[in-house]
DNA sequence: TACTGGTAGTAACACGTGTTACCTAGAAAC
DNA sequence: GTTTCTAGGTAACACGTGTTACTACCAGTA
């Protein structure tokens, strides 16, 4: 069963009688040209009835635009993995892209090897990038963003032009070391998502320690554990601040999945939560809530997060400009179980 | 600062001081054509120089191939939000594409409007379908099928004679059912990950069926509820199923996700697990380790599977032919603390 | 000398589309 | 009668690439 050629404009302005010119004016609607009712018809009837679909690399090609994003992702293979953030915040890229008659072609690249995605667009595989997980040492991405092409970042990349839509991380983490400290937590501990070389590492950690300055607390260095990423990450470094003395009463760990891991091991401590030791994460994961106890966290909008940065960068690939230069998007406390009781 | 034009491969034949030919030949390596190798080193310096990277829109058009594969998902959003195990996935996919030189051009639809993935293929945008979830009644999948579109499937579709990787989620099952009938369960309750229609919630139903009837109990309908990916389904069914008199010693959840909401209703119902009630799920997310207590489970191979689907459609696309029509991977059953104590 | 054969390279076509500049016939204006 | 306009449509070029058919040259035969 050979599959039927596929057929091409040609062959529809053919079986219409006209021309392939007047076939590409009726079937893209050209302003500012005039074509009889009835050839317009004739014209669309033979594209139906030859199940005609332009080729994009031709259109490609003549237009110079792909109408493809690329979604850049710098994270390491073992953050994807345990990443539950990562779905909602594809399928946000993905229908914003999706509105705007955009395609998403995805590009998961190794951190070490930064610049990877350079060939996206030199090869013109795509009109603009959507970057997660910036790196500072990302020397290549500040070239390209000086050569014009549209770049959009998903977490910010300080000391550069790049515009970002980001979740508002320091905020947040603020409000949940607040509300520890409203509950009468005097000495809170913190386990940080990742390495500190990440800048949403750097984030939570700056939102903590402003929260534990405007109550008039003290900002101990030595009660920052570092994690990266996984629950046993989690167990680790909490097993870690369990050992300092006096122990803190509270601890805000900075990612649900690793506050997992904190958990495990708070009640291996033998300890109970919260009564002996509150906890509240970051992201509110879906499975935040079924965690025992259930996990007070922050909220974050993921999808918002993912639909925001792909408009804002067709947009940018548009020409159309954006009216602010960056966003933030707002999180928001949940307050569950694991800090207080109701 | 006007973004430098793109160089073409004229302008690097204008800098060698050779024809175009030449460099088309030169830079794809052609076997059979001999180029002088002073020749070859003025087009292979030209083209640093002015930092060349072919068009892919040009390739594509006259290659009529786009070196890209169509990765579909028909998950509910629902779904994917919920499902851990898709970055894995996804990651596989890429890696097998990019090792043979391939992308990948992510593509979520509404399961409910099937086949808005056939435009990929007419519009050439992609060479072949990596379809994950694929719906009976997609009648679109097919037709595309039969055409003769290279198509891979992620899960099965019986009564088509489309290749598919996939997990012996049957075998899965039963593995975890035969296990707690090993610890001297007889009454054994199912919440079902997803609802029937899915054919993989009838692969895991089938394996708790194989199980019981292989040990000689008796396959009770009435003691299998129904979830849906997300934690609250199962805290529902497993509310459902605690009602049921006499009651279960044991159940098997067909989703660790859903298996989270489980746990809860068992706790809140005051039972000790797993003691008064044993709990296996199935799918082994990264967090089903740290879970209160661990979750014993079936360990899927997500990334493998992605691998391999992504790997197998690649050669399909090559019409290298597959030396077996479908695959299915084996799962692993792993048993924690949920289950039974040390 | 004339023929063969290999090496090094090129002109020209094809891929499928968008778009610009042009053409024609008829109607309207002068 | 001549010019001007408009509606309706087309020929021809451009986009950047891969590839086939061909040429030009030179060395080695017979």
């Amino acid at each position: 069963m050979p599959s039927k050629k596929r057929s091409t404009s040609t062959d529809v302005a053919k079986l219409a009688g006209v021309s392939r010119t007047t076939v590409s004016f009726v079937l893209n609607d050209v302003l500012g040209v005039s074509i009889s009712d009835v050839t317009r018809r004739r014209v669309l009837e033979a594209a139906r009835e030859l199940d005609y679909h332009p080729n994009v690399a031709g259109k490609k090609l003549v237009s110079g635009k792909s109408y493809t994003i690329g979604l850049v992702l710098c994270q390491s293979p073992e953050q994807i993995f345990t990443d539950a953030f990562l779905p909602q915040v594809m399928l946000g890229v993905e229908q914003a892209a999706i509105q705007q008659g955009f395609h998403v072609l995805l590009k998961p690249i190794d951190p070490n090897e930064a610049g990877g995605y350079a060939s996206l667009i030199r090869e013109n595989h795509v009109d603009g990038i959507l970057l997660s997980g910036p790196r500072q040492d990302d020397t290549a991405l500040v070239r390209l963003h000086e050569e014009g092409v549209p770049i959009m970042l998903m977490g910010q990349l300080p000391d550069t032009a790049i515009p970002f839509v980001d979740v508002d991380a320091t905020a947040g983490a603020q409000a949940a070391v607040s509300h520890l400290i409203s509950l009468g937590h005097l000495r809170i501990g913190m386990i940080t998502n990742a390495p500190l070389t990440y800048t949403s590492a750097q984030q939570r950690r700056t939102g903590y320690r402003q929260a534990l300055l405007a109550a008039g607390l003290s900002f101990d260095e030595s009660l920052i554990q570092e994690g990266n990423y996984t629950p046993s990450s989690g167990f680790e470094a909490m097993s870690e601040l369990l050992e300092i003395s006096p122990r803190v009463t509270a601890v805000f760990v900075a990612s649900d999945v690793v506050a997992m891991g904190a958990l495990l091991a708070i009640k291996r401590a033998g300890l109970r939560i919260p009564q002996d030791m509150a906890v509240a994460g970051f992201d509110d994961i879906p499975l935040a809530e079924y965690f025992d106890p259930p996990l007070t966290t922050v909220h974050l909008p993921a999808y918002g997060l993912g639909w925001a940065a792909g408009e804002r960068l067709i947009r940018l690939i548009r020409g159309e400009g954006l009216n602010e230069h960056s966003l933030l998007l707002e999180s928001k406390l949940i307050a569950r179980q694991s800090s207080f009781i109701a």
